[in-house]
DNA sequence: AAACTAGTCAACCGCTAGTCA
DNA sequence: GTGACTAGCGGTTGACTAGTT
């Protein structure tokens, strides 16, 4: 196939930077005509650029959806998370975050997130340590120990404190809680459920396909890593999902994380689990984190960004997990904890027969 | 004040994939 | 089946700015 020269052969077309001018012609012919037809809508609006270049500008900059300014801690983590999923698949990133672009968050990515992960010792390709595997402590930086604050640490607590407890991660710790509670106990069909009744991911396409192909097992104290069996869109998914064996010695009984047994660095777990790392990432690990390893430790992290407010909201699974929840945090003394009783798991399979 | 350096980000480039005649 | 065309993607560039020497 022969491709035709976009703008090349087309003498006299203007670069660089758009003059407020320009974006007006361009604004007041796509309000007028929509968008489409890039190639012919150069001379049509009276621009001397190619129409790529037009479509460009609206897309990345005059298109009304837009969302400039800061990025705010939720989107930080977001881009995080996807990005252990996509790797560098920009607009695959930017699907998850309305309202920005794909070059604005590879901008972001490349001047903020990648430097501050590489302080914090996070491989930003793979998203694991950069010391994990093969010594690589002299291409550490500095202050490698995440235990140790810098001054920009420091900020990005602050700003971490701020935005703490955002909407879009309680729920996913909500579900953690659940997970902890009743991971083990829950059969793969259970699991399926409860996934298949989440919604797509903003405006991405995500049908259920994908999360059915997960493999679950949950059978055995072994199991408590998992094994999945969707594709990855990359190798980078491989290091940045559960598909990595957490190192099992870091969990309880119950698939909690044991504090004890993590090191100065991140564990694999934390690495592996967006919101854990997400947590980290912001400086933010605490004892809090029991809510933050429960799924990931047996569904990938495709699995896990699926869930969302409404999951909890709409499946009469977890408004049963929800009740259980509530009863077991309600629990007085001589009840025996909700994860210890029989009766509520054989509600559980019965409700799913 | 000038020169230099580093950071940021809009825009560009080269390419692929999909659609349609 | 072929080729023209469009849309979109990811990587790169370069203009601009702020900070430092």
């Amino acid at each position: 196939m022969v491709r035709t020269p976009c703008c090349k052969a087309e003498l006299g077309l203007k670069k660089g930077a758009w003059t407020p001018e320009e974006d007006q012609k361009l604004l007041s012919y796509l309000n007028r005509h929509g968008e489409g037809g890039w190639r012919t809508l150069p001379e049509k609006a009276g621009l001397k650029r190619c129409g790529k270049s037009c479509r460009l500008r609206w897309a990345n900059y005059l298109r009304p959806d837009i969302k400039r300014g800061e990025f705010t801690e939720d989107e930080e983590c977001s881009i995080i998370s996807l990005h252990a999923l996509h790797g560098n698949k920009w607009s695959a990133i930017a699907r998850g975050l309305p309202g920005r672009t794909d070059n604005e968050i590879k901008n972001y990515w490349n001047t903020h997130i990648k430097k501050r992960l590489i302080k914090k010792g996070i491989d930003p390709v793979t998203h694991k340590g950069l010391n994990s595997g093969t010594d690589k402590s002299e291409n550490l930086p500095e202050k490698q120990n995440v235990n140790q604050t810098t001054s920009d640490d420091d900020l990005d607590n602050d700003k971490a404190k701020k935005n703490n407890k955002n909407s879009g991660l309680s729920s996913a710790r909500f579900l953690n809680r659940v997970a902890n509670r009743f991971g083990k106990r829950i059969n793969q069909s259970v699991l399926s459920e409860i996934i298949a009744s989440g919604p797509p991911l903003a405006t991405t396409s995500h049908t259920t396909t994908t999360t059915t192909t997960t493999s679950v097992s949950v059978d055995s104290e072994s199991d408590k890593s998992t094994s999945s069996s969707f594709a990855p869109t990359s190798n980078l998914l491989c290091h940045g999902t559960v598909a990595t064996t957490p190192d099992s010695s870091n969990f309880d009984v119950d698939g909690n994380l044991n504090p004890t047994s993590s090191s100065s660095t991140f564990s694999d777990a934390s690495v592996n689990n967006p919101l854990m790392y997400c947590d980290n990432f912001v400086g933010n690990y605490n004892a809090d984190d029991e809510d933050t390893i429960g799924f990931s430790t047996f569904m990938n992290d495709e699995d896990f960004m699926m869930l969302e407010e409404s999951c909890v909201d709409n499946t009469a699974f977890m408004k049963e997990l929800t009740r259980f929840l509530h009863e077991d945090e309600n629990d007085v003394v001589d009840v025996p904890p909700v994860y210890e009783r029989q009766d509520i798991f054989d509600e559980i399979d019965n409700y799913f027969g």
